[in-house]
DNA sequence: CCTCACACGTGATGC
DNA sequence: TGCATCACGTGTGAG
């Protein structure tokens, strides 16, 4: 070894420390003179509050360490970056998490908001003018798909379907919704006997059934 | 000041280092000799090392430090505590937001596994013996709501119309839904010339109607 | 042998 | 004045 009298001089601190440490001497022996009065070393005033110092902040750090889940390296250096990207990863997280909750809440409401205002129209139905629609579609050989929205009168549906029914007509697959504003039909019509169907010759009978009322 | 001969041993290293520092002899002569030829002081070996493991450290603290919003001390140890009180902040909030997601997914999940659940039956609706329903209320002096769900047949909607209109009702504010194998129908029943309505009456009544059918 | 990371004791400093 | 925190240089052990 090369060492100088340096050398010495710390190689009798450490001795000095690991002293203090296995033999613990923690009396209180005049606080002004800081020395060991058997071998004349000299403690350091703050010895142990930096001990407990260097002690809590290692906890501290090992507490931090068993929150991340990811571990490169047993280092304290690495284990602050760990947890910076954890941290920064959980950030992350937690918006795109909260991003996606906003969307999907505004979708929901959006669809609650619509079904709202289809309530509302629906309520004040009677108050519109309902706008009169006819629709005839060929979906087979003799089988037509129809809708037809009309403004809602005492007896009209049931004209509706003594009307449809003079002429032949049945309708299956039927879905049917009357308030006090507006009648909604729609399904399939069906000759009774199988004959076939022409769409506008339908849509023509259908009109004139409609004006009718 | 009452200190003994290492006061000044310790006097000597921190001003050495300061020179050290002061100087920046970063020099290597002669790794075997750890001294300053100049000046006779000892130069550990790894004393730049661990000066850029230090900073280094403290550098990964700042980038912690700045990661975390609250700030209740500056202190190592803070930093590191405040930094694990985020990071459990942040799991939790975490937490509660993916179960709000998955409740909410959930929920939709539910609803639209209904939706198919009620579409299949309907498709499935010919192969199922239809259970026949029959519910008459009374809502106000002369309405009731009523809801019959039967076995579609060919004309059977027509047929029940008819009867209903023979004994003077007519169907009001009515959702009617007809398939090729059940026809829902629910509304409310009115008096056509404003006489009153007993509940038990109109459904032996509607009763009737049915099983004539 | 070397490199790296760590704990140690100490002086300095702000409150 | 104390008290708490920090940076520093160094010894040491593991890989």
């Amino acid at each position: 070894m090369e060492y100088g009298i340096e050398d010495l001089i710390c190689g009798d601190l450490k001795e000095f420390s690991l002293a203090t440490e296995n033999g613990s001497r923690k009396g209180k022996m005049g606080r002004k003179r800081n020395y060991d009065d058997d071998t004349r070393e000299y403690k350091s005033k703050n010895l142990e509050t930096e001990r407990r110092r260097r002690e809590k902040l290692s906890t501290r750090l090992l507490m931090l360490r068993s929150l991340v889940p990811i571990i490169t390296n047993m280092n304290k250096a690495t284990i602050i970056d760990d947890a910076t990207t954890y941290i920064k990863e959980l950030k992350g997280e937690v918006q795109s998490l909260s991003q996606e909750l906003h969307q999907m809440e505004a979708t929901i409401d959006e669809t609650t908001v619509t079904k709202i205002d289809e309530v509302e129209v629906a309520e004040d139905m009677n108050k519109w003018v309902v706008q009169t629609e006819l629709r005839v579609a060929l979906i087979g050989a003799n089988k037509l798909w129809v809708k037809i929205i009309i403004e809602n009168k005492r007896g009209r549906f049931k004209k509706l379907m003594e009307g449809m029914n003079l002429f032949g007509f049945e309708l299956t697959d039927t879905n049917l919704i009357a308030t006090k504003g507006a009648l909604l039909i729609e399904g399939c019509m069906q000759g009774m006997d199988g004959e076939r169907l022409e769409v506008h010759q339908i849509k023509k009978l259908l009109q004139d059934i409609i004006s009718d009322i």
